[in-house]
DNA sequence: TAGATTCTTCTACAAACGTAGAAAGAGGTG
DNA sequence: CACCTCTTTCTACGTTTGTAGAAGAATCTA
């Protein structure tokens, strides 16, 4: 499941609460998104042919609804990038967004984050 | 700097090592890339029209060279990722990351890489 | 130097993307 | 019912990407 930078402002808008219409939809774009209405349904047209939204008909409307959830969107987007940019290898990659992304304030609060994986893991 | 993932394995190959030939560049390639030359030829041309390489005569024959460093690109494609998936918040990066990507022994030597990045921070 | 080999340059073409207008159909409203 | 408004569906068109063949130019080699 390949996202598009648009396609990931359209299922953006359609996590945050679906089912919902293209017009709805289009209404939760950022407010700088000139998109005319039309470019939005095609759009989901595309995505349902991707399967990754579903349509569905409500009277004449149709009501959209994701069928990939945001986490695996974005795990299977991390996973790519890996692949392609760093040839696969999740420590470079880690090695790289530690030093290099991250201000030190940054790197402390996933240190923080780390710690408290790590201790509910233990709990578990 | 928008890189394809094809585009990524033409400049690996020339990271690898170069200035480098189009020859040179496609023996380097992974064995499983079935590319024809003038494939290869073609990417070529179009990194140097993104300005990706440069490309220069030695002879009859192109010799290129990289005009972006791997560390800038990857920090790019790191940027353009948290930015289109995590809407441009680093810390929820991270923090999916650090929870969904990692397995345990990932997560321990990522803090150790930042420890070991901590602990030069210091010093300097 | 003639032929083989290698490069370059041009051209092509299909699929995916970005973007959207035109026209037709449904539903609400006075 | 006539009409306005919203929705859908179709069609379109330019750009980017993936992929590569044809033909000509330069080089090497016997």
């Amino acid at each position: 499941m390949r996202l598009t930078k648009s396609e990931w402002q359209i299922m953006k808008a359609l996590w945050e609460s679906h089912p919902a219409t293209a017009r709805e939809i289009s209404e939760r774009l950022p407010e700088d998104t000139t998109w005319a209405y039309t470019t939005i349904k095609t759009m989901l047209t595309r995505l349902v042919g991707k399967k990754a939204v579903s349509e569905r008909k409500r009277a004449n409307t149709s009501v959209y609804e994701p069928l990939i959830e945001r986490d695996d969107a974005q795990r299977s987007a991390v996973a790519t990038l890996i692949e392609s940019a760093f040839d696969g290898a999740v420590e470079p990659f880690l090695g790289f967004v530690a030093n290099s992304t991250l201000s030190s304030k940054e790197r402390k609060r996933l240190l923080e984050m780390l710690d408290r994986e790590d201790a509910s893991a233990k709990e578990r």
